[in-house]
RNA sequence: UGGGGCGUCGGCAAGUGGUAAGCCACCGGGUUUUGGUUCCGGUAUUCCUAGGUUCGAAUCCUAGCGCCUCAGCCA
């Protein structure tokens, strides 16, 4: 974790109270905690939130978490996203040691134990169609009625069950369900099914197994297996917590996990749900999972944001039980407030306009020492190249400026950060009267930045026209430009996507960033923070992403005067 | 209309009988070779509503109201 990680929003919730207490009461010398996602999509920003919380209360307890696949739906998984899970988590910073583990590696004793249930008449097979236990549940409102199977000896059962995973019966035929209570208010506890049949090609077992153990019955069956103490998950799991504890009470297990519910992150301006992700890849509405516009790990990680910034997010945004929406500028505040603190700054132009400054030597190139981060001294610095013909950004010159421009414009002096002092002379425009050249004069005397006493309002960025790289630069805002997309029941959340979340330009760059690597990122100064593209970046034809800008008080400013 | 859960500032969120933390956002102002950063200051006489208990309630009691969740051989 890194040294900038700040400690000091550190703040209560009720399950790091839980856990002291558990502790403090001696209830548990030590706690453990997993990560259990089903390796069937990409992990999104809403499971940081529960990958920052378990490996966090382990790390902050001196605990452990543990890294486990809920690999119990083969037609639904497979190891390219355990793979991409894997990875996500580590990017995150977080490390599993050894502790990696699949539901299907308890696969014989799941087995096991829904064969002792049986033995105890707390499960049977039941025959009965999916339409039909489905009619036989009951609703809301009223009880459900007794499968007829449900009284069948324990014996019958027992050699049915062992024929279903002989094979030999066909998917759908016959399950096993929990023998509990048709008639509990609690719908989960209606004998829920415990094991199915699927002949499907498992991606750790093959097809050495045709049925296959439910969530109910696997998930708290494996945090028992693996002496998990405290079993976090999300809120719409509280209807299942009785079922929870049932089986791990009925059954002789290891140990008795407790299942401590959560509500799941909502982020403003974003959608989280699988499906509806899925949707904007598959309707090519999005590059793919990793686009940088999109919510998950991996695209997060593509646009550049830190994992030091989304632990500090997660921290902040706090837990508890209270459906909530965060605004996403809380995110955008933990990426920049990390941003500031580790990005070297450099320049580089993104809608250029061109500067001439007419009495500099013609031919002349000067190097000029430019410190990486005015703050931070020990990030070192580099050499500019200035010469006669640059380029400064377009929104910095206006020829009738408002009152509170400070900028550039006629007859006006500013400064180019750690150059020289200049006066705009005169403005060159085409016959269309578009400006396109600035003729200035610069202050010798003012070289690095600094003339006699002399203020200026202004200190502008720019690169030397004949030095400069060009770039790719992909300019990212927000997917959606509503708050709540999935907010109107009328209109569907694609209505809502941003026309302009994603504008490429080609930029003029300070020829330093040519070796950028990979993944480096940078501030342009007094623009924002940019990232080489892990994919496409190369030296020949460089291309940055915009994680994100840095606020712009002007921008306020002047859309308020209406300027 | 059964069960479970939740309602504290514009958004997150502490607080669990002693008189409303913090963060984001927003609004002022200082510093500044990034209109960035940073620093100072402001922002709930009030805790879903209504009663009640108490010297004292966001915290306890009662009754309402609102929102979320559950009827997969998904997780």
């Amino acid at each position: 974790m890194s040294h900038h990680e700040s400690h000091d929003t550190e703040v209560s919730h009720f399950i790091r109270d839980i856990i002291k207490e558990d502790l403090a009461t001696g209830k548990h010398k030590s706690i453990a905690t997993r990560f259990p996602p089903e390796p069937n999509g990409y992990l999104h920003i809403g499971h940081a939130k529960s990958i920052c919380l378990n490996f966090g209360m382990a790390k902050e307890f001196s605990g452990t978490c543990n890294l486990r696949l809920d690999d119990t739906n083969p037609t639904k998984e497979n190891t390219e996203y355990v793979e991409s899970i894997k990875g996500d988590v580590r990017w995150l910073g977080f490390d599993w040691g050894d502790r990696l583990f699949f539901a299907s590696d308890y696969f014989e004793k799941l087995y096991n134990y829904a064969e002792e249930l049986i033995r105890m008449d707390k499960a049977y097979v039941c025959e009965l169609s999916a339409e039909e236990i489905r009619a036989f549940r009951g609703t809301l409102t009223e009880p459900g009625k007794e499968s007829p199977y449900r009284n069948r000896p324990t014996e019958e059962s027992l050699d049915l069950f062992r024929r279903m995973r002989a094979g030999e019966f066909e998917d759908g035929k016959m399950v096993v369900r929990a023998k509990i209570d048709m008639s509990s208010p609690n719908i989960t506890l209606r004998d829920p099914t415990i094991y199915r049949i699927r002949r499907a090609h498992h991606h750790r077992t093959g097809d050495t197994w045709c049925i296959y153990p439910m969530y109910d019955f696997a998930h708290c069956l494996s945090d028992a297996l693996e002496g998990i103490t405290h079993s976090l998950c999300t809120l719409e799991f509280e209807n299942n917590r009785p079922l929870y504890e049932w089986f791990i009470n009925q059954l002789d297990v290891p140990s008795h996990p407790r299942q401590i519910e959560f509500a799941r992150l909502e982020l403003t301006y974003t959608v989280m749900s699988k499906r509806k992700l899925l949707r904007l890849v598959e309707d090519g509405l999005v590059s793919g999972w990793d686009d940088p516009r999109m919510p998950t790990i991996a695209g997060m990680r593509r646009r550049g944001f830190t994992p030091a910034a989304l632990r500090n997010f997660s921290e902040r945004i706090g837990v508890a039980k209270r459906n909530s929406t965060v605004d996403v500028a809380m995110l955008e505040h933990a990426l920049r407030e990390d941003l500031n603190a580790t990005t070297r700054r450099v320049m580089g132009v993104l809608d250029p306009i061109k500067v001439v400054i007419e009495n500099y030597p013609e031919d002349a190139v000067e190097e000029l020492d430019a410190p990486f981060h005015p703050e931070d001294e020990s990030m070192g610095s580099r050499t500019l190249p200035f010469s006669r013909e640059l380029y400064i950004e377009r929104d910095d010159f206006m020829e009738n400026p408002p009152k509170k421009f400070f900028r550039l414009s006629p007859g006006r002096e500013v400064r180019l950060r750690y150059a020289y002092y200049i006066t705009c002379k005169e403005v060159v425009k085409d016959e269309a009267g578009n400006i396109v050249e600035l003729i200035c004069t610069y202050d010798p005397e003012s070289r690095g930045g600094t003339a006699d006493g002399r203020k200026v309002k202004a200190t502008l960025h720019w690169v030397s026209a004949k030095h400069a790289i060009r770039a790719e630069v992909r300019l990212y805002d927000r997917l959606f430009t509503t708050p709540a997309p999935e907010g109107d029941k009328e209109k569907d959340f694609t209505t809502f996507l941003n026309p302009d979340s994603l504008n490429v330009i080609e930029a003029y760059l300070e020829p330093s960033l040519a070796s950028a690597a990979p993944e480096d990122r940078v501030q342009f100064e007094r623009i924002g923070y940019f990232v080489a593209d892990k994919i496409d970046m190369t030296s020949e034809k460089p291309v940055f992403n915009r994680i994100i800008g840095l606020r712009d008080t002007w921008a306020r400013i002047s859309s308020k005067e209406g300027a």
